[in-house]
Order: structure tokens, then sequence, then C-alpha cells
DNA sequence: ATTGTGGGATTGTTGAACAATACTTCAATC
DNA sequence: GATTGAAGTATTGTTCAACAATCCCACAAT
């Protein structure tokens, strides 16, 4: 070995603080690390979300407990943050249930829905594009739902589709609140049994609000989504009030 | 005692169904009763509304759990509360913490109040009576205030004030949403030490807005509105910033 | 000044215990 | 027969004590 390893030129540079704080982010806050609770709210989230938890269900304390390997301690606490989201109920000394929205509940829900979806779309026009392309990739998820006849997924993309209206405003709070919404607005077709074909007709309407907003005509999206919220609304309330005379007259 | 009591005439009627259903309903579904993690909750949120218990500051299991005479659990349920409203933040193994909101949080939650608070003013034409006559009375809390020189109870009232706004809308979620929102500002002028006389400038200013709403002038008010939360958010973010410069520029 | 290395403090989670409340059952009454 | 009353049972509300996991801090070593 002939002659020595020669020193790199400024080996041991120390980083500056600069370069420090030029460094990318790490992804969330350098990993949160969940808690069991939260882990535990997590998966029942899921649950009520996607109907395997029916609206009105009681949750055991004892069962769940049991059967997750979490204790009744940990359990409570991750009831509580669902019983924040409305997707839980909580009442006192009787348990904790799943939410069964009221047509009073999806009418507010609508209402709470206009608020947030119309003016976003109004003020379309300086939203950020990646937040049009949310909305675009939400109507191509629900084509794809749609040609392969997998109508839960077309709900799940008609969510995605006005949350990702809602997301046009810009604020993270907004979102996080519309999420919430539109979670439990998924409890209102759990709670009629909707036939899953439900959301088929909006499709195209989806399509045409996207259009619309790519043209960069806000105004005119704006007026087909208000539309859109009537109908469904309407659609909504008169199955749901049927059903609740159904349910309360006998 | 002569004679005897006279049966009253058709005594004991038992109720039909038609009548029980007429009865007014009670109160709140019947004394929901709240539980304790949910009374040592409201506690604490007016601790950290109030500013008693100021941005950043820890909040250490034991030492809170003995002082109210709760279980660690009941304190650590009542932490998840107030986390989901933002009002705590939970690090992992580390505690819980009063929420300390950075300017990027400013200017997020300026941007969800326009969301809310401006379409639901220049919706204001189909808004219900009772919600215009409660913003009219926050415009009145505020004068008060201002007369007594109170500042603090200047800025609750200007809280008011635009959770009448957002009541336009009439939607409980929305109301409830808007809650948190201005519970979240609210800290903000803590984490800034802000002068209490800070909302004084602003009390007119929600007189001519809801002047304008009772005049059915919506759109004009919707204007007033938009400049209000330009400048308002401008004030605040520049202060911020200067802050946090201050602050980590040490 | 930076990097290991303890020890101490605090949180995360569990399990068991007991009181308080709601639900169920069944007998007694009108 | 339906309603009321009074058991007993099941479930929740809350506490307590314990232990593991993690973080924080001070101090020594480089």
């Amino acid at each position: 070995m002939e002659g020595t390893n020669p020193p790199l030129e400024g080996a041991h540079v120390t980083a500056t603080d600069d370069l420090i704080d030029r460094l990318p982010e790490p992804p969330e806050a350098l990993a949160p690390a969940t808690s069991q609770a939260e882990r535990v709210a997590d998966m029942l989230r899921v649950f009520v979300i996607d109907g395997a938890l029916a609206p009105g269900t009681r949750l055991s304390e004892e069962r769940l407990s049991r059967k997750y390997g979490v204790s009744r301690n940990t359990l409570r606490e991750a009831f509580r943050l669902l019983s924040r989201e409305r997707l839980l109920v909580h009442q006192m000394h009787r348990g904790v249930f799943v939410n069964r929205p009221t047509s009073e509940d999806v009418r507010d829900l609508f209402s709470a829905r206009r608020t947030l979806e119309i003016p976003a779309v109004r003020g379309a026009r300086d939203a950020c594009d990646r937040a049009v392309a949310a909305v675009g990739s939400a109507v191509a998820e629900g084509q794809a739902a749609r040609a392969q006849a997998d109508w839960w997924a077309m709900g799940t993309a008609n969510m995605h589709f006005h949350r990702a209206l809602a997301g046009l405003a810009g604020s993270a709070r907004i979102n996080e609140f519309m999420s919430q919404v539109l979670a439990e607005t998924r409890l209102v077709f759990h709670v009629m049994n909707a036939p899953e074909q439900f959301h088929a007709p909006y499709l195209d309407w989806n399509r045409r609000i996207h259009q619309r907003l790519t043209e960069r005509d806000a105004d005119t999206a704006a007026v087909e989504l208000s539309r859109y919220l009537d109908t469904s609304e309407e659609q909504l309330v008169t199955a749901f009030t049927a059903m609740e005379r159904r349910a309360d007259g006998r």
C-alpha cells in the first residue's frame, strides 16, 4: 500500500445552523408515536364508518377491552376521543353507542356542508392548484369505482370529492372539521340502509362541478354545487322521515 | 265530618299516548348528568381560556389529580377531551401542555373564520331574527364593557359577536366548531401577552356590521366583515412574527 | 463544547376493587 | 291484562396501586 489515504479536504465539518435549518422537516413532527388509546380509536373509527358497527349499537366496555387486549381505562380514553367526533355518543351510566343521526341531524349536517363547501368553491380562484387537483382525482376515483360497480367505493369517492371541495378553502382546521362532518354523514346512509347505488347519479354532477373549476368558472361551479346539496338533502330527508315514521309509529 | 268527599268526576284518567306526545320536552334530554371527567374538563377549559393556565404550561397528571381530588385516569379522560378541542396538546410520554399557537396557526384560524363568518353574514337574509338579535346583544355587551373599561370583558364580547355572526348560518355543528376556533383564537392573545385594549378599536366596527345587518344589507355587511378580518389578521400576524423572531433568534 | 451515562421523575397501561346506577325479572295489585 | 313495586343482576363510574417505558437532567469523560 503506497502512500497514505489523503485526508479528506476539510473533513469533519460541523454543519452550520443555517444548513440544519434548511434540512427537510421530519414527516410528522418526528414520529408522534401513537398511544394505545389512539390506535384503538383509529380502529373503532374505521369500524363505525364502514358500518361494521351499526348505528345504535352499544359498545360494552368489558367485552371490547377483552377482545382487543386493552384495559377498560384505555378503552374509555378511546371512547372519549370518538365521542368528541360524534361517531359515538356517551350516555351516563348506560354506556357508549354508535351515533344514530336523526332527520334533524341530516338537516344540520347539510347546513354545515353548505357553509363549508359553497364559499370554498366560490373562492376557488385563489386556491392552490394542488387543492384543485385533489378534486380531480376524487372524480377519477369515483369513475374507477363505478367501472368496477363497487358501490361502497363510490360512496367513499364521493366523500373524498366533497372533502376536496372544502379543501379549497385552504385551512387545516376546516379540513378536519369537514372530515368529521362527512364521517357523520356516512352514518346517515348506514341508518337508512341506503342502497349503495344511491351515490351513482351524483358522479356526473361531481364531474361537471370539477369541469367548471378547471375552467376557472367558480361561480357556476358554486351554483351547481348548491343545487347538488339541495337535491341530495331533500332526497335524504324524505327517505329519512319516512323511515322514522315507520320506526316509531311502530 | 258530614258526608264523604265527592269522588272527582272521571278521576284516575290515564293520559292517552297522544297527550303524552304533546307534553313539553325535558330541558336537556332529561338531565344528562355530567361525569366527573367532563366536570374537570369544563373547569380546565375555563382556566385555559381565561389565561390562568398560560400557553405552553405543562399539566402534571399527578399534581392536578391530587389538587382536584380525582384519579389520574379520570384526569386523563378530561385531557383527551380538551386535546380534541385543541386547547391542550398531548405529547407522547411528555405530558399535556396548554396549546401555544404559532403564527401559522393564526393564519389558519383566520382562514377558517373567513370561511365560517363571511358566508353566514352574506346569507343573513334568511337567518332567523333570533340569530340577528344575538349579534345585537353582543354589540351591546361590548359597549357596556367599554363603559366600564373592562378590557377582558371587551374581548369576550368580541368573541360573542363573531360567534353570533357564525350563528347566522343556523347550524349547531358550525356553532360548536366556531366556538372552538374562537377559544383557540383567544389563546393567541395570551401568547402575545396582548394589551387588552387590543379589542377596543374593533367595537365600532362590530357596531357598523350589525347596523348593516338590521338594514338587511347583508352584502355590505359581508364586505365590512371581510375588511375587519383582513386588518385584524395582519395586525396579529405582524405582532406575532415579531415575537417569534424575538423568541428564537433569542 | 460535545458526547456518553447514569439516576430520578413522569407518563402509559394494566388489573382489581367498590359504589352508583341502570336493566331485568317476577310477584303483587288494581 | 296491564301497571306498579321490589327484589337481584349487570354495567358503568371512579379510585387505587403497581410496573414498564420513556424522557429529563446532572455529571463525568472525551
